[in-house]
DNA sequence: CGGACCTTTGAAGACATTCAAGGCCTGTGG
DNA sequence: CCACAGGCCTTGAATGTCTTCAAAGGTCCG
């Protein structure tokens, strides 16, 4: 099986072979609270055809409701999932029953590769909103990619990317006070919706208090605590989930050296 | 290019093909605190040509004195690597200067992927002990992987593992108490050492407090007195170093439930 | 032997948690 | 349309755990 056309950028992935015609990608975010209206795949140059393709493999997945399970853990591994729009969150149990979790992620990142070392998902993910994923089936990426030696290598930077992800996140908890943490993901958030072409200032968080100290091992109190300081240091203005980020570099400062005066 | 003989039994790696005669192999530890001497590979079914042949791959590399380093934060992604004997520490920089550890590695298992995303390594890994690893250059390993099938799908879940590991980790720092985490610690390196067919009671920590502290979160202080209470209640014997597991179910229940009597 | 480094131990203090209560929003049913 | 229940979020005070600061004992290696 050769490839006659593939094309890949960042996370797109659109290919076409003599046995059959996959395509596997994940367009623009559509509209969302964090998202603008946005054409598919359109810069990629698909035509018409392709584009009917592409709307059909989309369409055939209805968008999930809020908290709906995108997999569970336990769930054979099937796909990986790409977010087209919305925001899913990925959380595991531990040992001890508690819930843990462990990734959000937003319009134009993958999730799902933890299921891949033995053959079932780890983490259950479910969306915070409305939200609308691409599922890529793990097996037809794997067969194209062994016709097609770049797509393994994209798949292999991909799966490479979590893994910086979460050690980036390690470093957070194991070394970061509660201030430090919530500047950090704050600054985070709003560094992912710029490649959204979104405000980096005003965003809006998808998920709960609970669901943000739960990540960053505190709890609800300290992060609402923390905002409100935040708040009155003018760092921030906060309406609910709804935030505007005023002082990013106090916010980064913060972040460095954890030094400050009161 | 195809695979006249390939082996694949956990991380070992083994494999003949017309144009090149690769052989990816670690062996059983040869000796050190932890290891036993054992001969290399021969359980796989290797001849006496390719013992020669690994043992010409292996000894190119000598071994690494403590402290030595594999590769540096920063340097280009060239390949991956297995421990063979001792043990790695690898750790990245965070964007305030300050070290946090991200991982340490046994015989058996496999490092370096972090760097794959963006062609150079996040982390910086060195030996804690007199170590020997085995380099598997990563291109050499991909050139396989586009022939031969199964190993791209092996490699794929070898770097799950690297996901599934931190994502413990993940948890670990974020929801649990000082306590929990280095009983977590030592009973992750208790069944470790199970794999290679040692003691799982008796134990040696080829990392100091100061390494253990960052990699969990805590400062050299606690843990400290945590090893110092767990050898009080008589869960551990502690000489420097050496750990001896008295009571290994009071550390599962510790980790498990978090309640305790004094 | 001396010095550097690691480890242990103590006491004081800081930060985050826990416990408790009240406010705010949402959705439901009367 | 309003009332009410149940979440979720905020705020306060007390508690506790871990850290910080300080000092002393050990160990390794020159």
């Amino acid at each position: 099986m050769a490839a006659d056309r593939f094309i890949i950028e960042r996370d797109f992935l659109i290919i076409e072979t003599t046995v059959k015609k996959i395509i596997v990608g994940f367009a623009k975010p559509l509209s969302c609270h964090n998202c603008r209206m946005n054409n598919f795949c359109l810069p990629l140059g698909l035509d018409a055809d392709d584009l009917d393709k592409l709307e059909e493999l989309i369409e055939r997945k209805k968008p999930l409701q809020p908290r709906e399970g995108v997999f569970f853990s336990g769930d054979p591994f099937t796909s990986i999932y790409a977010v087209r729009s919305g925001s899913i969150k990925s959380f595991c149990i531990d040992p001890d029953g508690r819930e843990q979790v462990t990734g959000f992620y937003f319009p134009g990142e993958i999730f799902g590769w933890d299921g891949l070392a033995d053959e079932h998902y780890q983490n259950t993910a479910i969306a915070l909103e409305t939200t609308s994923v691409c599922e890529i089936p793990y097996e037809q990426l794997d067969d194209l990619g062994n016709s097609i030696p770049s797509i393994q290598k994209h798949m292999m930077r991909l799966i490479s990317r979590e893994i910086n992800a979460d050690q980036r996140l390690i470093a957070l908890l194991a070394g970061n006070s509660a201030q430090q943490k919530i500047a950090s993901l704050l600054l985070s958030i709003s560094d992912r919706l710029v490649k959204q072409k979104l405000s980096s200032t005003r965003l809006w968080l998808p998920m709960s208090r609970g669901e943000i100290s739960n990540y960053l091992g505190l709890t609800v109190e300290t992060v609402s605590r923390v905002l409100g300081h935040f708040q009155r240091k003018k760092y921030l203005a906060v309406n609910k989930k709804e935030i505007e980020i005023l002082d990013k570099q106090a916010l980064r400062d913060l972040m460095l050296s954890a030094e400050e005066v009161e």
